[in-house]
DNA sequence: GACGACGTTGACGTTAACGTAAAGTGGTTG
DNA sequence: CAACCACTTTACGTTAACGTCAACGTCGTC
């Protein structure tokens, strides 16, 4: 369904003629460092929707950009839920009424606002890391100069 | 165990004069908006270890900063573990050898690697949404100038 | 035609990080 | 003193995100 849509993968690949590459689920996971299984299950969550072949699935582009947004979403800490949320939204954009769409706003703005926090913690946490690190370093000076 | 350590919190806090407030649970739980349980769950994880006067737990600034920083580690996707393998080194750090001093140093480095990463991925995230909302506000002005 | 590599579904297991409920302790306040 | 609050321990429950295993189908090839 909404098969119409124009290409999820046009933001990041630009404009190049069609790729019609298509993937196995062993390629792919190996490509992603992930198991088939990690693979079924997203699926199986609604984050991916590859197409049938008789009985194997194959995974197309749109497919592979898919699970990469997936995976970014993971290592930032979304949950496979949210990050179900925003790309059920932008596949239903094209004829979404205006209620869906400013709720889609609002999670983006949600997931921006999310984001800010993260960089000021990792802002924070490099410092502490400093910290430690040049605590850790004179100890181990003096250790040094002290056993030699 | 080690409460000769000069001081947990003096990277953050600076020099002030040595601040005796103490906190119930209760309150650093409101003051962190988490549960009670969830800052006992983190002290049998080892990652807290308040004083006890009688029964009830005491908590000083020390625990305070601890619990900041596990929560910012959190919110970072580290794991608790993790969380308290870095806290474990750093109280053993005034008399570490120097293996665990270097092992410290390597751990360190991996936090590092990966809040680098994080940076990456939250530079690319933020670019993919931008481009969502854009599109999203595309149609949405295509709706307004169509319905009006 | 057996074998191995890869794919499939289904079902149960596991781990982290808490939630929740029960039952008791200790102080103070009307 | 009774009632109430905040705190305590113990223990079982829950959710997300997979892992693991069984049992089976389908190729290509030796």
């Amino acid at each position: 369904m909404s098969t119409s849509s124009p290409d999820v993968t046009s933001s990041v690949s630009g404009s190049l003629p069609r790729q019609r590459r298509t993937y196995s689920i062993g390629e792919l996971a190996r490509m992603f460092e992930v198991t088939p299984r990690t693979i079924r299950f997203y699926e199986q969550e609604g984050l991916l929707a590859p197409e049938r072949r008789g009985q194997t699935r194959v995974y197309h582009e749109k497919d592979r950009v898919r699970l990469k947004l997936t995976l970014r979403g993971k290592r930032l800490g979304f949950s496979l839920a949210e990050i179900r949320e925003v790309i059920e939204m932008y596949d239903a954009m094209p004829d979404g009424n205006a209620r869906q769409l400013k709720r889609l706003l609002e999670i983006l703005g949600e997931k921006r606002a999310n984001m800010e926090r993260q960089l000021e913690d990792i802002r924070l946490m490099q410092r502490e890391l400093d910290d430690v690190e040049s605590r850790a370093r004179e100890v181990l000076d003096r250790l040094a100069r002290q056993g030699a």
